[in-house]
DNA sequence: AGTTTTACGTACCACTGGTATGTTAAACGA
DNA sequence: TCGTTTAACATACCAGTGGTACGTAAAACT
């Protein structure tokens, strides 16, 4: 801790930022104090505004890392997951993934439920739409192309699909008999099967 | 100010309610200090303190206030909306009026948005389960009588049909092309005529 | 008429996010 | 190599926060 290198200060960086997102995940962000994270990462309030504009912009990034990671874990698994025969399996197979996401703690306390509140509406929507809804609208713009359901109604489809998804992963976490990750995955692919 | 019946006190922990509501709407919870609500209300903290245990339970009863008239408003329309021909009338009715209150900048300030990360998930769930999911849970239940879908997919259904018409609230707030009342509608009609 | 209780108002408290100000060592230019 | 700048923190402090303790005056009750 006397050395000063730059290689310090990014590992200094790195600890407060997973001290942040592991406190923001079990005490949420307004339980996580500044005073709480600097002493979980072994430093002290004047690093952690040096390397962060402030707690919001801490939580913005871990926010990012986030959804950054769910991003391009559900796109590989859609990449993966095409099909010849089923035109709905690339998607189903991302949504899955994403189905697990919306299901663990942290993803549910960040990025579902804190998220929205600390951000405004107007910047977690800015958001949210590049790196939450893209791919799900990109699935969805999918299935429109093979004619499985209406150009226009894209948008406001993909919107919807997104937020039942979001409302699985916060039903799984209860234990509610009847339901599991299969019966409202089911439920899901029978919605979306529906279409057209 | 000088009297202090009964009457009285009513009134002023009225104003406080009223303050805080507009208050939370405008400024969210955590932008909407208890300063602030005193300052409008016209009283002083001490009155606050009096007729609310805290800042979380006056939130908890504006909450509670909102779903409950949004309840009351949905199920009535649900039950005016029945038909003998169509029975996916009576929820689409109900969901219809829903999903103008998902469009309120109230609602979704306060019930969508805050609600979530004030209370914890555990008692957002308790609480969501009584007053916002019930309706929607209702309507789907009807709809397994009839054998639209199947009996054991109704929970998974409800909360997700639920979250759907959520996001469909949010969409509305912003300007989107393509992103009207009647899109998003017709949207989640589809949506829902797909099942069975 | 005296006592209790309701309905506040006021003063204070620990704690919060954030800032201003050191301090020390590395990086850099001459 | 040596002075200067700058990055990387640490510490002290600040206004504002939700909440509490306490005071007080009027109403309600006995």
């Amino acid at each position: 801790m006397v050395k000063r290198t730059s290689e310090q200060a990014e590992e200094t960086r790195r600890a407060i930022f997973d001290a942040a997102r592991q406190l923001f995940e079990t005490e949420g962000y307004s339980g996580a104090s500044i005073a709480s994270i600097v002493a979980a990462a072994g430093t002290t309030k004047g690093a952690l505004f040096h390397h962060f504009a402030s707690k919001e912009a801490l939580f913005l990034e871990v926010w990012k890392s986030l959804q950054l990671q769910m991003d391009t874990d559900a796109r590989a698994a859609a990449a993966a997951g095409r099909s010849k025969e089923d035109p709905y399996a690339a998607m189903l197979a991302g949504t899955r993934v994403y189905f697990k996401w919306a299901a663990t703690p942290a993803y549910q306390q960040i990025v579902l439920i804190d998220g929205r509140a600390v951000m405004g509406l107007a910047r977690w929507q800015e958001n949210d739409d590049r790196l939450g809804r893209s791919n799900v609208e990109q699935g969805v713009r999918y299935l429109a192309r093979r004619g499985m359901i209406s150009e226009e109604g894209v948008v406001p489809l993909s919107v919807m699909l997104l937020n039942a998804l979001n409302g699985a992963g916060f039903a799984l976490t209860r234990k509610d008999p009847g339901i599991t990750e299969e019966t409202l995955f089911a439920a899901f692919e029978k919605l979306l099967r529906g279409l057209r």
